[in-house]
DNA sequence: GCGACAG
DNA sequence: ATCTTGTCGC
């Protein structure tokens, strides 16, 4: 019955981004609150950095107060504005807080931590888990059609892209759409998946620019999607994080999550194949040390997002001659 | 003070 | 990831 539940709430559609906003707007005047706090009200102080970056990019300053999010040991932080935190600065005394060389006087005084949230990112941890439990490490172990994804970005918009390898044919597709969700360390499928799920077609094996159960909930993207999709698939990530290494074995809380197969080159099982099998795959598709559907899906959503997604085909020759 | 924080 | 308003632990 928790099953059904859960899969019920895939999270797709959630646009932490207003949820955020809503937050912001709770903050009364005269008060200030942490971007520790707010990400605390998200549901995880992981995310203050995101938070940081929500407020950079808010395109409504008169109604969403980002002046009253300051930093944590007391000093107003940052602000984006031709006049920088001085702007801030000046906000924040109009509310009647007193600062005093960049620094709020009695700090704890105004500071406001009562958000009225059910901290979202906590339900999402619990997804994550039944995502994780969904994890199979078996499956054939032969993949013949193989399709690789990545995502770049501008602040509010995605170039995603999918590059398709089924014996000597080779297929690419970009698609772009709004962001509903920002770049939280933990939390990278909850961005990237919906993009993966609207690109994909059916393919033996998926592969992706990101981590697999090399994960603080063993959940990463490549899980999350091959889990979701029911297929295979593998992640690729260029830094290893919140993990121990024993020569080339990276573990997680003592079991073994992924290879390192080189420099800058992390390797972990998605779904339907375990650590060995999944390092063993991907150095059996690589061209120059790389993947080589990864690196053409890379080059194709960057080069979309440079130009702003107009027609500039990057074609399946170009394809053909890296292969 | 410096590094860690998947992309 | 892009060029960017953090926080914590060592
Ligand atoms: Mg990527």
């Amino acid at each position: 019955m928790l099953g059904s539940i859960a899969c019920s709430m895939e999270f797709e559609d959630f646009d932490l981004y207003s949820y955020f906003y809503g937050l912001v707007k709770q903050i009364p005047e005269g008060y200030v609150t942490t971007y520790g706090d707010l990400a605390q009200a998200l549901g995880d102080p992981i995310a203050a950095r995101a938070v940081g970056y929500m407020l950079s990019i808010n395109e409504d300053p008169d109604t969403i107060p980002c002046y009253r999010v300051v930093l944590h040991d007391g000093t107003v932080g940052n602000y984006t504005h031709p006049l920088g935190p001085m702007e801030k600065v000046r906000r924040l005394r109009a509310d009647g807080i007193p600062v005093v060389d960049g620094m709020i006087e009695n700090f704890d005084r105004y500071r406001f931590r009562d958000f009225k949230t059910d901290q979202p990112l906590r339900k999402m941890q619990q997804y994550q888990e039944y995502i994780a439990r969904k994890y199979s490490e078996s499956g054939a172990g032969e993949f013949r059609t193989v399709a690789a994804f990545d995502v770049s970005y501008e602040e509010r918009r995605a170039f995603a892209s999918m590059v398709i390898q089924d014996g000597s044919t080779i297929e690419a597709y970009v698609i772009s759409d709004g962001i509903n969700f920002p770049y939280i360390p933990g939390y990278l499928a909850f961005r990237e998946f919906r993009f993966i799920k609207k690109l994909y077609r059916k393919a033996d094996l998926l592969l992706i620019d990101g981590n697999g159960i090399l994960h603080p909930r063993f959940a990463g993207l490549a899980t999350h999607a091959g889990v979701l999709l029911d297929r295979a698939s593998i992640g690729v990530a260029k830094h290893l994080t919140r993990s121990t290494r024993h020569q080339d074995i990276i573990y997680m809380q003592d079991r073994p999550v992924g290879v390192m197969i080189r420099k800058n080159m992390i390797v972990s099982p998605g779904n339907f194949i375990d650590v060995n099998g999944s390092a063993d795959t991907v150095r059996k598709m690589w061209n120059d040390r790389y993947p080589w559907p990864l690196k053409l899906a890379h080059q194709l959503s960057t080069r979309h997002a440079e130009t702003g997604g107009r027609v500039s085909e990057y074609s399946i020759e170009s394809a053909h001659e890296l292969h």
